[in-house]
DNA sequence: TTGTACGCGTTATCAG
DNA sequence: CTGATAACGCGTACAA
């Protein structure tokens, strides 16, 4: 036998005003004299009275709730989800906080869902895409959010003429820089493990940094020490294995992501190999686990706070009706144990 | 210049039926023949519409929502979310989808935030408490809570006698497990790693599983060898220096999480102790970076799937007015690296 | 500055 | 099985 919850009109009663009065006055900017204000408040800390969210969306038009969607991989295993994108989503989940806005999240496995159609069904007034996951979903997506007015900014590579807002890191650069300074050390055998096609354009960037390091040095990119792999710790084994079976020299490996830099980490070691004796590995996100592999991993950061803060501002702005720059951020080579210097 | 939100009237007009007869088709559930339904969905298809959630809710006065709270230790950084969390987070998160429920998360700072009473304003149906700050705020919480009837459950340490609705690993079991093994492969003088206040009931248990494992072997505890540690890298480290500062023989740590335990592997390597050579370590949580430590660190797994499996399901039942019995998820000693047997 | 009256888009109730 | 009608609780013109 529970009390019934006070609403508005109950409030105003015990202050002696009308509703809307209290109403405004709860909302604390439109005119209220300072005497009822309190009394409302008064009132409305003795019923324990709570705003009802609903109502209030309902009549205004807007939740203050950002939606949070996060697309996985295909080939990403069912239970885990990438570290990498766990840190975002704490940064997301604390700027949006900060900002006095409610964060709903949601992992989508990568076929469009009618449910979780969040800012449609206005649950939500603007949504933070963590990964558009199949690019031709991704653009029905946004085209239907263009429409309905609804405002969003996706975390991925940013390229020019690319519909939608994009926030990222500098997948080019952060690559390249690290690739430079394996040439600088002295490595000219550099393999590049990840997928480049259509459907990681973030790998595809981080491949194109390697290019361009190797070019600015007069080196030329041996196809052969390209090897595909998916995102996880296990494509990252095989893909290694699959490099050391082709009987191809190299004396340095660049992952697209940690995990897969730890993978390859880990066949490396299962196969003799010495890191960073014989081969120097580099990986890209510094996940946590990074720190502790051993050696421990060489890789480029992406600053996961930064990409939270300006996911949420640009956000934010974008609901404001105003216009955005393209947003790119550094990521920073992080030297640790599992590269050296080739004689 | 966007195009206005279709109805439910919209659709009713377009498939030339009453709206009441749109929300009974839509719904799937009510009396309604199989034509008609066909008509309705297909007007709906048609229009793109999507039900106001926020209008559904106020009617029906359910959110189809759970609100996962993260109550963080005062002692933790900023920045940095215990891993261990980030982990039964994505758990919960696909348990909830699976559930056909929404989920809403917030991280607080343990003060009590007036605006975060998620359910009290109708916008979560249900709460989930991930780990609960201060024991007497989260008293007042859960009484609110109870006072207005809205279900709760809390991830935490499972005590007879607790308020409230708790899920939680066999903290006592679990490091029981792990200090048996430890005493079966030759290890005698066992320190302690955690702050065993009232305010870390969990770091309590496993002691309490430390101290039954060690009384149920004849053995006594030596007090010297319990060092205080927040939960976080730099506390373990710190602990760690201060318990080889202290001059006191051991040959084992058993840290209340892997955190601390990272973090005592780094103080033992920096001061030439080698593990497991001199001495062994044991951690609890088995985050992803207890694989990758060197040596790879030997921990106790809690199982964070089953976690929130357990802790949606359970919520769920709450929430439908049934019953719960006491809940405790069993935890399992991985051997690894970090322990060897002593002679 | 305050009160009145109405509507936001559903779901629930009650007839037919 | 279907249609009319009344809420759900709040925000906001408009009038006082």
């Amino acid at each position: 036998m529970r009390a019934k919850r006070p609403t508005s009109f109950d409030i105003a009663e015990l202050a002696g005003v009308s509703q809307s009065t209290v109403s405004r006055a709860l909302r604390h900017d439109s005119m209220v004299s300072e005497d009822t204000r309190l009394k409302v408040e008064q009132a409305a800390r003795q019923l324990n009275y709570k705003v009802d969210v609903n109502a209030r969306n309902l009549r205004s038009q807007r939740t203050n709730t950002l939606a949070l969607l996060l697309y996985e991989d295909p080939g990403t295993s069912e239970s885990l989800i990438n570290p990498f994108f766990l840190s975002i989503l704490g940064s997301v989940t604390r700027a949006s906080a900060k900002r006095g806005y409610d964060l709903l999240i949601s992992f989508q496995q990568s076929s469009a869902d009618w449910n979780a159609d969040y800012a449609a069904s206005k649950r939500a007034d603007g949504i933070i895409f963590l990964g558009y996951g199949d690019y031709t979903a991704y653009l029905d997506k946004i085209s239907s959010l263009d429409e309905a007015g609804i405002e969003y900014i996706t975390w991925g590579p940013v390229i020019p003429g690319q519909p939608g807002h994009f926030i990222g890191s500098d997948n080019v650069q952060g690559t390249a820089e690290a690739v430079s300074h394996l040439i600088a050390t002295g490595h000219r055998d550099i393999a590049f493990l990840g997928d480049i096609s259509e459907n990681c354009p973030e790998y595809r960037d981080r491949h194109q940094g390697y290019l361009k390091a190797l070019a600015a040095c007069g080196l030329s990119a041996d196809p052969v020490l390209r090897i595909d792999s998916q995102t996880s710790e296990e494509a990252g084994y095989a893909a290694a294995i699959r490099l050391l079976d082709s009987g191809h020299r190299f004396d340095a490996v660049v992952a697209a992501c940690d995990l897969v830099a730890i993978g390859a980490l880990h066949a490396l070691r299962d196969r003799g190999v010495s890191v960073p004796g014989d081969v120097s590995v580099v990986g890209f996100d510094d996940i946590q686990a990074a720190s502790y592999t051993n050696p421990p991993l060489t890789t480029v950061r992406q600053d996961t706070v930064a990409a939270g803060e300006l996911l949420v501002e640009n956000l934010l702005r974008l609901m404001n009706g105003r216009s955005l720059e393209q947003t790119i951020i550094p990521a920073r080579l992080v030297l640790r144990g599992s590269t050296r210097r080739r004689e």
